[in-house]
DNA sequence: TATGGACCCTGTAGCAACTACAGGGTCAAG
DNA sequence: CTTGACCCTGTAGTTGCTACAGGGTCCATA
């Protein structure tokens, strides 16, 4: 049964995915409602693929799935302005920039913390101190 | 009502917290159960407020729930070595760093794409393209 | 033809760490 | 005695999956 028909299996496999994401991601409206076999199996083809590929990628440069919602939603206005991609790219640049900026920070004070420790007892460890505020 | 008894909302507040959020780690055991008033409202006292603070502090550092309960139960054993201690803000520590350096990989990529808009429709816009691997 | 194992199905619950109600009760001030 | 701020319990929602339980299907092999 493969003239050019995937299995759920098969299609995960191919996008480096579980099974279960696929079906997830069938269920948000992420994914199109495929065919069925006669044996109420998922049947997709290669546009199905690609879209999940596209999915993935996106989902690993940490697009969240609103995000990735929005930008499937463009892909298929294909006349449009590419003005809307690239802020929704720049927004999520934006949104990583923040993050890394706020665990330096948590690096730094970590490090403080942990640099004050003399290796007594808990009763007088510095770290604690440190996690104890006024 | 306030002989050294402090209010649920009180509380919450000293320590920069949400009432739900106090009631919630009394529910999974962060903080001990506290007496109640006759109109069954929590009674807190100073050891609560104490230990709230250690809490939030540690979350805002970035310490998970379990490594949070872990250093509580160290705080109790005063005549320990702290080696305990240290080693859960170690290992914390090294968390932290690998995401910095998976976020700045991220960023990296994010800045690539990025800068290959060219600006058209999105039928040829580069940033699509990058997010949709062969 | 029977059977075993790999695959598929649905539906639900779990993870982290809260947050947000709904639908009530209590308390102090005016 | 009413108003409004606070408190109570219990449950469901958030994000993005993941992990079952309890079945059905498909195909190769004996």
């Amino acid at each position: 049964m493969n003239n050019g028909v995937l299995t759920i299996g098969v299609l995960a496999k191919a996008a480096d995915t579980k099974v279960e994401t696929v079906r997830y991601y069938e269920r948000i409206g992420l994914l199109p409602i495929p065919a069925r076999t006669a044996g109420n199996y998922r049947a997709y083809c290669e546009d199905h693929s690609r879209r999940l590929r596209f999915i993935r990628r996106s989902r690993d440069l940490g697009f969240s799935i609103e995000q990735v919602r929005a930008l499937l939603g463009l892909a298929d206005q294909r006349d449009r302005d590419c003005g809307a991609v690239d802020s929704i790219a720049k927004e999520h640049l934006a949104e990583v920039e923040r993050k890394i900026a706020d665990l330096n920070a948590l690096q730094a004070e970590l490090r403080k913390v942990i640099g004050q420790c003399r290796r007594g007892s808990i009763a007088e460890c510095r770290i604690m101190d440190a996690l104890s505020p006024v």
